[in-house]
DNA sequence: GAGAGAAGTGTACGTTGTACACCTTGGTTG
DNA sequence: CAACCAAGGTGTACAACGTACACTTCTCTC
């Protein structure tokens, strides 16, 4: 009986199964609710028994930064940069999103774990081998920030609203919009211009995807107007 | 003797001082350092305390924020938008970078309190005096996202290499940067090309300001281009 | 079957935010 | 001046966290 009679019998632990685990979880939960302690009760073992498989909480979070990483499409070759770029960052775009989670983690690791500088690199790539030079290259990446991970670096969230767990009755909702209208009349404007085409044929009120697109294009045409021009940091 | 006859009588506490220390705290130990006993002690009093207050810690968060955006200087008026809307950001990021926490504080927050919601309409007031329709100074906002707050929001942070707390030996130092180059070949060449400029007479390296006002002038521009040919949401 | 190394357990400690009951002020009023 | 009372400050206590350290138990190899 080197078996263990119990049916339900424990797969063994690793670290892809662990990691596996915690993303699931952070989906779930959220990374801010994640804690060892849950992961652990998750996994049915007690906490400690973590700690065979990840250094501590830090490396856990790389870990499951580089298992989302993994998700990313390889990029698409033989097609001109702007598109080759166009389509890496939307695809890795697709993939974050998948996990609302992984804009924090990533944004809160310290150093870049190699997947990550894998995928930089390849973004890196994607310019160099479209004759961007260095110089305007090393810039554009800057420019990019967190948006060639598909972030969108949101802080005005389009409601703009101080949103409340409780739903608000629906006199409060309308005294809460009396009050912004008088104390913030140009956010409301902008906030309200692009609603009024909901339900119209083409118009894009708050859609996250299209505000991406829309900054992801006006960087990349920047770019490429600044490459044409033969721009170099050296005269600005 | 209604006074105390200890000459280093306690000051009372009130909600400003204890955001102001709680501000000088962060600026000194780092946000994530922050806690209420560390907090409670600078102020030498016991942790609950500051609860008489403060809500809670989210509750200090948000004071905290507020305290800093109240650094901002205001708007220039007379001047065209753009010029407006960059001396605005540009003002903002320099109060900001005197708190380097303040990003992530600012970040963290959930719902915008009322000292955001202020800045942001100074800032759409801005693209609507200077003509920008409703809509496009919308998308406009969204773009700048973080950025109008003058956050880099970087991820690809030029030195790009495993930063380690314990400094390496000259040996290790070499094997990494051969192994940098031989794995992430792209990013080197990028990281690097600028640095050659380093001593030259105008090259910019990975000089933060300068990244900065790249990306935010690339912005302008197009938000600018955009609107000069009427671009709406609608045709896209 | 024996031995070894990996995996999992149990207990324990220091740190965190904060609830709750209490005491101590200092300004207002009789 | 004394009495009062809200606001400010204290002390104790608890649950949750990450994780160090010593232990038992599993699984694989000889």
């Amino acid at each position: 009986m080197s078996q263990q009679a119990d049916a339900t019998r424990r797969v063994r632990l690793n670290r892809d199964r662990v990691l596996d685990a915690a993303v699931a979880l952070a989906d779930q939960i959220g990374i801010d609710a994640l804690s060892m302690r849950r992961l652990a009760q998750e996994l049915a073992v007690v906490p400690m028994a973590l700690y065979k498989h990840v250094g501590d909480k830090e490396d856990l979070l790389d870990g499951m930064v580089e298992q989302i990483i993994r998700e990313i499409d390889d990029p698409v070759q033989d097609i001109d940069w702007k598109s080759a770029l166009r389509l890496r960052v939307l695809s890795a775009r697709s993939a974050l999103q998948r996990h609302p989670w992984a804009r924090q983690a990533i944004e809160s690791r310290r150093n870049p774990t190699p997947a990550v500088l894998e995928y930089q690199d390849s973004i890196a790539e994607i310019f160099l081998t479209g004759g961007i030079t260095p110089d305007l290259a090393h810039h554009a990446m800057h420019t990019l920030g967190g948006r060639m991970w598909g972030f969108t670096q949101e802080l005005f969230d389009g409601s703009a609203g101080p949103e409340d767990e409780t739903v608000p009755g629906i006199e409060a909702q309308a005294a809460t919009i009396a009050h912004m209208v008088e104390r913030y009349p140009h956010v409301v404007t902008i906030a309200t211009a692009t609603q009024h085409d909901e339900g119209s044929v083409v118009g894009h009120g708050c859609d996250d995807q299209f505000e991406f697109e829309f900054a992801l294009d006006l960087l990349l045409d920047g770019f490429e107007q600044r490459h044409l021009r033969g721009w170099t940091s050296a005269r600005t």
